[in-house]
DNA sequence: TCAATATATCGTAATATTGCGATGCTAACT
DNA sequence: AGTTAGCATCGCAATATTACGATATATTGA
């Protein structure tokens, strides 16, 4: 196996575990932090700040761009990643309905 | 390699990413919506609800209680199983922060 | 005690992820 | 045209995930 049964499972549950998976590593995570910092939209700087390989980050970057959560423009020599407005307010609304339909906070066992 | 290098990374993103990874995955997403919406706490109906192997379900139950999202509790033959309100509200103030982040809802390239 | 029920764990196969060196590609500059 | 800079892609090795049958464990009731 090795393979997620994606059939028995609703849309909205499959694209928000599609969208979660792509923030879910910290690279990932420290790289959008730093996208949304420099609030232009900076390039392979990444490279630097962060500390992994060139080839490592391009895999990363594509990985977010696939899932649709940033968005890149060739600018010349460089790309310019940015955020895709759309894509975030949906993981927002997806997710703040799911951790919301949790309102109890207390143990019921 | 294969392993994620977790010491280059700060303990917010590295705590945010192992949260996020234990719900980015419909199965657990579902489980998760099940245990909330049976707002007492369900055992392993889950197995009946969703069209996996009880062996899967278990792993899957699992991994979200390593992550300290749910907690089991002994109760006669079964296990009851509900939201762990702190690490609840944790994720949602980890991922609030990092989601509100980002204000500016338009393309900057 | 014995059987039944509920859950956990083991072992395994298939597949996915992570990280990186090496290499390829393209735009800008000389 | 040749060179350089910036990024993408390939190929690989190490490891992690997903799913499940088989089996173990533990509790309840006959």
């Amino acid at each position: 196996m090795g393979i997620t049964k994606t059939e028995i499972f609703t849309q909205e549950q499959n694209r928000l575990s599609v969208l979660l998976k792509a923030i879910a590593h910290p690279a990932r995570i420290a790289i959008l932090q730093q996208i949304i910092s420099a609030n232009a939209c900076i390039c392979g700087d990444l490279v630097e700040e962060l500390g992994l390989a060139q080839a490592t980050i391009s895999q990363h970057l594509k990985e977010l761009k696939q899932a649709g959560i940033i968005q890149g423009t060739i600018d010349g020599v460089k790309v310019c990643y940015c955020i895709e407005p759309e894509t975030w307010r949906l993981l927002q609304k997806l997710f703040g309905d799911f951790m919301g339909s949790y309102v109890d906070m207390r143990h019921c066992c």
